[in-house]
DNA sequence: GCCAACGTTGGC
DNA sequence: GCCAACGTTGGC
């Protein structure tokens, strides 16, 4: 290897930035260019999703214009990796695309395997023994923390019996939140709440004046929600995981001694490296640090993890790159240098890059459009094509940026018509469907009879959206999928939406998050301008939050009032919001899955007469009628336009999560948690919300309907979170001062005040 | 430009 | 021969 290195290095002309890098060079991520090319912080995600899930693909870059030849230098160090024979047809079994069979050396234009697909696999996914609290935090990876408000910290009650573990290790205890911190809610169980350290309000005395004081604000006589509290159902947010996961963390690259300069890398940009399986031996690329063995090899199972669900910022626009390579260098299929050998390689492998996870997969999911269309899954096999989440995602990405193709070239994966060709005697694809006149709408047995496309393309709307106006509606993923994680995004666009990255106030209206974590979806509306709720009685948002920009990435002093901050001054607003969710013992396939039976009410014909939206929002396992009553709500909530950059996410339990995705609100860190039954439960940076806070007496017990659950939403928008007070007892004089809560703060607080009188009054006291 | 449809091809 | 799915075509 270290000898193909330093051969490769002696290649001055393979280091040429327009040099495409070999396949097998997929060490080399745009988060590497990114790092070495410019200052801008790669972004911490960029697996390209399939065609499918295409609209979202361009932006997967950074901005990164040209690439240094040293780049490819590195790039070079892992070229010779075995050809994959593998194109048309059923993949040859037993020759995995990693670990190829074949001795064969990859033609350097076949190896243009390069792209922030890579990337995405270079991030690491946090091995338990590298865990991030584990790992050295710094306040840099606090201020990355996607979804809490960057500009307030996250307060750490404090108990005022000085019994807070604040007052001995202060420096431990300001980071950021664990990510483990669950949204629990308070619990009788003394054992529960004695590990519950950062969270001193929950010990038993207070709960018991909590509980005390709830029957009172009960105010329709209902029982209360105890269970709610005692047996929480929630599942953990955390906000932090994947900011510590992404974290810069310093590694050895002691093997890929080309690949740093210093022998030391970041993880972003030293994964994932060609590595030695321990089993097979053949290389492959390490997704993660401790990756040891191929996919092949590796064994097959998921590590389960509580779910977390997290917001991350999208990468602006004005970083994009435009990808430079494919797998299949150019389009010119008759290139005349090489052998048909090398040609069938090319044509094979125009739709695989063998190194996604797409490729790398195995087995269909049997219920995207594709799979169901396979006869073994019952289907005609009409589209004779590839289960959706086998589809290579770089390709698709490739797909998606073909306009962007450097030279003019364009990606031959992606055939076009040639003008000039002759035609053939015996036409291919699709034959000319003639617009034959049916006098009889049930002339067809199978199909629904519509009278025009409007009207069949409004009902397909209507399926997928469950309402019938607005324009022609389109879902748009991307997704990721990983070890551990899976992370989806979707946008609902409207036509005449192209590009909704472009136009804020579109993107504002249309853009919904869905979220699956069993088979949930969500439509609901972040509103824009003039499309925000304003109740009487409730206090109005001092500000349009539909004009106000998403994902304030830049942090402010500690103290000051987000709300009234200015606008942010670059375009990170305009970022997509995406949820990653954190696999919780159901099958790989379930996240995605999910997202293709949405897609595929886009794009199927309606041959049924049922409605596969039920199939959408069925629970899996154990559902009753109070779980459907909370899908009912769901369902309805993605129906209607919540107060503004609020998203109803589901999530296993069933738990209905209500979600502020505006950084700047000033619920940034607020979540309501519905659960079966409609009880509800109020979180704020990742504690509950005591029982005797006045919001909910204010609000029914249960929120069982769209207008109790805009209600509160708006309620909520009135708060703002409490500052705390700064506690001079604690650390050392030249530590700075953190501000803490008092042990029962009330968190929520009317937005122009700072403090809530317990904190207040701890700061007198 | 997108995509449904399907001829075709390679692997088994 | 069967199956998977690539590549092409034409409708929209």
């Amino acid at each position: 290897m270290t000898d193909e290195l330093n051969g490769a290095l002696a290649e001055p002309q393979m280091t040429k930035p327009e040099e495409t890098p070999p396949i097998g060079a997929d060490v080399v991520t745009d988060d590497v260019v990114n790092a070495v090319g410019n200052s801008v912080p790669g972004k911490v995600m960029s697996e390209s999703p399939p065609d499918w899930l295409k609209p979202m693909e361009e932006d997967e870059d950074d901005g990164g214009d040209g690439v240094k030849s040293s780049e490819w230098i590195i790039m070079k160090t892992n070229d010779d990796v075995p050809k994959v024979k593998r194109g048309r047809g059923r993949p040859r079994k037993g020759s995995h695309p990693v670990c190829p069979k074949t001795e064969r050396i990859v033609p350097p234009l076949l190896g243009r395997t390069r792209s922030s697909n890579a990337s995405g696999t270079a991030i690491p996914v946090p091995d338990p023994a590298h865990t991030p609290e584990a790992l050295p935090r710094n306040l840099q990876s606090i201020n990355h923390n996607p979804i809490s408000t960057s500009e307030k910290p996250r307060l750490i009650p404090i108990s005022p019996a000085g019994g807070s573990s604040l007052s001995t290790t202060p420096n431990t205890e300001f980071h950021s939140p664990p990510r483990l911190t669950r949204v629990t809610p308070l619990s009788f169980d003394t054992s529960v709440t004695q590990n519950f350290v950062h969270t001193p309000a929950v010990k038993l005395g207070n709960v018991s004046r909590q509980s005390v004081s709830f029957t009172e604000p009960a105010r329709d006589g209902t029982e209360l929600p105890l269970q709610l509290w005692l047996c929480p159902p929630m599942e953990p947010i955390s906000p932090t995981k994947t900011q510590d996961m992404f974290s810069d963390q310093i590694v050895s690259s002691a093997n890929f001694p080309g690949t740093t300069l210093n022998g030391s890398v970041t993880l972003k940009e030293s994964l994932p490296l060609l590595s030695e399986c321990e089993s097979c031996g053949c290389a492959f690329p390490a997704q993660k640090i401790g990756d040891v063995m191929c996919y092949g090899c590796r064994p097959k199972y998921k590590k389960q993890s509580p779910p977390n669900i997290v917001f991350r910022k999208k990468q602006r626009p004005e970083h994009k790159k435009t990808v430079k390579m494919d797998f299949v260098p150019d389009g010119d299929d008759d290139d005349d240098d090489d052998d048909d050998d090398d040609e069938v390689v090319k044509k094979r492998s125009r739709r695989m890059c063998q190194q996604c996870d797409a490729c790398l997969r195995e087995d269909d999911c049997g219920t995207c459009d594709f799979c169901v269309d396979k006869p073994k899954f019952g289907g005609s096999n009409k589209k004779k094509q590839k289960c959706r989440l086998r589809q290579c995602k770089l390709q698709s990405r490739l797909h998606g940026q073909k306009g962007n193709i450097v030279e003019g070239k364009r990606n031959p994966s992606l055939p076009r018509r040639r003008r000039d060709e002759k035609p053939k005697l015996k036409r291919r694809g699709r034959p000319s469907k003639k617009q034959k006149p049916r006098s009889n709408p049930w002339e067809d047995d199978d199909e629904v009879y519509y009278k025009d496309e409007d009207d069949k393309e409004d009902l397909r709307r209507y399926k997928m959206n469950g309402r019938r106006k607005g324009g022609k509606r389109k879902w748009k993923y991307s997704f990721k999928e990983e070890e551990e994680d899976v992370f989806i995004e979707a946008v609902i666009e409207e036509d005449g939406a192209s590009n909704t990255e472009e136009n804020p106030d579109i993107l504002a209206n249309q853009r919904s998050a869905m979220v699956s974590n069993e088979m949930h979806s969500n439509t609901s509306g972040l509103s824009a301008q003039g499309l925000y709720y304003n109740m009487s009685g409730v206090p109005a948002a001092p500000y349009v939050l539909g004009s106000v920009p998403l994902c304030n990435s830049n942090p402010a002093p500690m103290g000051q009032v987000t709300s009234s901050l200015p606008m942010a001054d670059d375009g990170t607003q305009n970022g997509f919001l995406q949820i990653e969710m954190v696999r919780v013992g159901s099958p790989p396939s379930h996240y995605t899955e999910a997202a293709q039976d949405t897609e595929q009410h886009v794009s199927e014909p309606l041959q049924e007469p049922t409605p596969v939206i039920t199939h959408i929002f069925s629970l899996v396992g154990g559902e009753n009628d109070r779980d459907q009553g909370l899908m009912e709500l769901f369902t309805s909530l993605g129906q209607t336009v919540l107060p503004a950059h609020w998203v109803g996410v589901m999530s296993k339990g069933p738990i209905l999560q209500l979600l502020q995705c505006s950084k700047i609100s000033s619920m940034a860190d607020t979540v309501v948690q519905i659960e079966k039954g409609y009880f509800y439960q109020v979180s704020v940076q990742n504690q509950p919300l005591l029982l005797m806070h006045a919001v909910y007496s204010r609000h029914p017990t249960c929120l069982e309907s769209v207008d109790e659950v805009v209600s509160l939403l708006l309620d909520l928008e009135g708060l703002g979170v409490c500052q705390g007070y700064q506690n001079f007892h604690m650390g050392s004089p030249r530590e700075p001062r953190m501000s803490v809560r008092a042990a029962l703060c009330d968190l929520l607080i009317p937005k122009d005040e700072e403090q809530c009188p317990k904190c207040t009054h701890a700061v007198e006291g």
